[in-house]
DNA sequence: GTATGATTAAAACAATCGTTTGTTTTTCTA
DNA sequence: TAGAAAAACAAACGATTGTTTTAATCATAC
């Protein structure tokens, strides 16, 4: 047999999850074109949420070993000194990127999928998923804290999840913008190192207001 | 009656869908917490998707009537000179933080609702749905242009994709994020400026790669 | 060749989905 | 106050949901 039944299962629900989101998808809908049973999801993961889970889990690993293995490198290289903004950033946003044109289409799905997953399943799956996240987060913080000694920890939250926002946008994004204007047609390694300098010019900026604590505090943030 | 059915649906259909998505929600969670009855959905708004439809239509127009009223002031204040970045940025950040304030509670899960949006319908509502900011974005698109004349085009498109990434992500993730670390906790206001001064930094940096036009193209864009 | 465990298949499970129906109640107008 | 229009109601529609059950088929070891 070329690919297994969990492989095609795999291959098939990253498409589909990617394309109309994780409710909207049946099971029916993936194992009619996985061709196998609709009992299979359930044998080999257990439930259609544990599906979810195997879809992310794959593609995530490799990418978040990459990360940390890059960002151990430039640590490793910069010694006492401070690491450099951008690499720490290319360190960050480069796997998935790469990992995408490795994977090619599927890569493509995947990247997809990655920027809906924070908005489409409950809380309790979206905090499982976001364990898988801590480590990389806590280390990639720390060394953008060294790379930018005038920022305060918050400030370094906040401008991660700018960061962050960018990328998923970038990756969930970024095909519809090329179809609506051809012209903004770029190659994956450019919009990268778009999105790097955005990023890095974005992160060392100066911080000019809400230095120390906050004023108000009203509401629960934004 | 304090509030007629119409208003009650859409505010409780403002939360659900925030809270748990739109295809997550059903009319019976909805109708059955604002104690009406479940036909009065189809009666009202003629189907699901158009009480999702009523549901944005009715923050957003003031959000983005709001948007163009301001970069209205900016440009003829500007005259025959290049508007400001940073007062560009406001006039579009501004009117949905500001309107959230203005909203209270509601505006909170208003803004939840828009990050979800871009990824939880299906195309043909998703096209029907981002006509309402086509004007907007070609007016800040030109007021951007003019205001960075050393960037191309292509190099505009991208960047506001970045830029709306960030905005979006702030309005969904703002709350998690001091949730998760407390020492986080900012007023609305200032993370609204931390916002623009993050992308008026990262919108202003100079343009190092895939000057002109890109240089292999292959795949679709990212 | 037969027994054993893993996988697939067909069918049905109860539950829930968005929508529609026919009727009743309320509200407004003439 | 009588009549018409609007709104709310209970009930049911057919379809689809994720999951489970039971039986058939497969591969592999004895």
């Amino acid at each position: 047999m070329a690919t297994s039944t969990k492989d095609r299962l795999l291959d098939v629900a990253e498409r589909l999850f990617a394309e109309r989101g994780f409710p909207a998808t049946s099971l029916r809908d993936i194992t009619s074109e996985a061709r196998v049973n609709v009992a299979s999801v359930n044998y080999h993961f257990g439930s259609k949420e544990s599906l979810l889970g195997a879809v992310l889990e794959r593609r995530l690993r490799p990418i978040n070993e990459r990360r940390l293995t890059l960002l151990d490198a430039i640590e490793t290289a910069a010694g006492d000194h401070h690491p450099d903004l951008e690499e720490v950033l290319r360190a960050f946003l480069a796997p998935p990127f790469h990992k995408q044109q490795e994977w090619g289409e599927r890569g493509q799905h995947f990247l997809h999928l990655m920027g809906r997953v924070h908005s489409e399943v409950n809380d309790e799956f979206r905090a499982s998923f976001l364990q898988q996240f801590e480590t990389v987060r806590n280390r990639f913080a720390a060394a953008l804290q060294r790379a930018l000694p005038h920022l305060g920890p918050t400030d370094i939250a906040w401008r991660m999840l700018f960061l962050v926002g960018s990328m998923a946008f970038t990756m969930m994004w970024g095909d519809s913008l090329v179809s609506i204007d051809q012209r903004a047609a770029r190659n994956p390694e450019d919009i990268l190192e778009s999105l790097i300098q955005y990023a890095a010019a974005g992160m060392a900026s100066a911080v000019t207001t809400g230095v120390g604590v906050s004023t108000s505090q009203k509401g629960a943030g934004l």
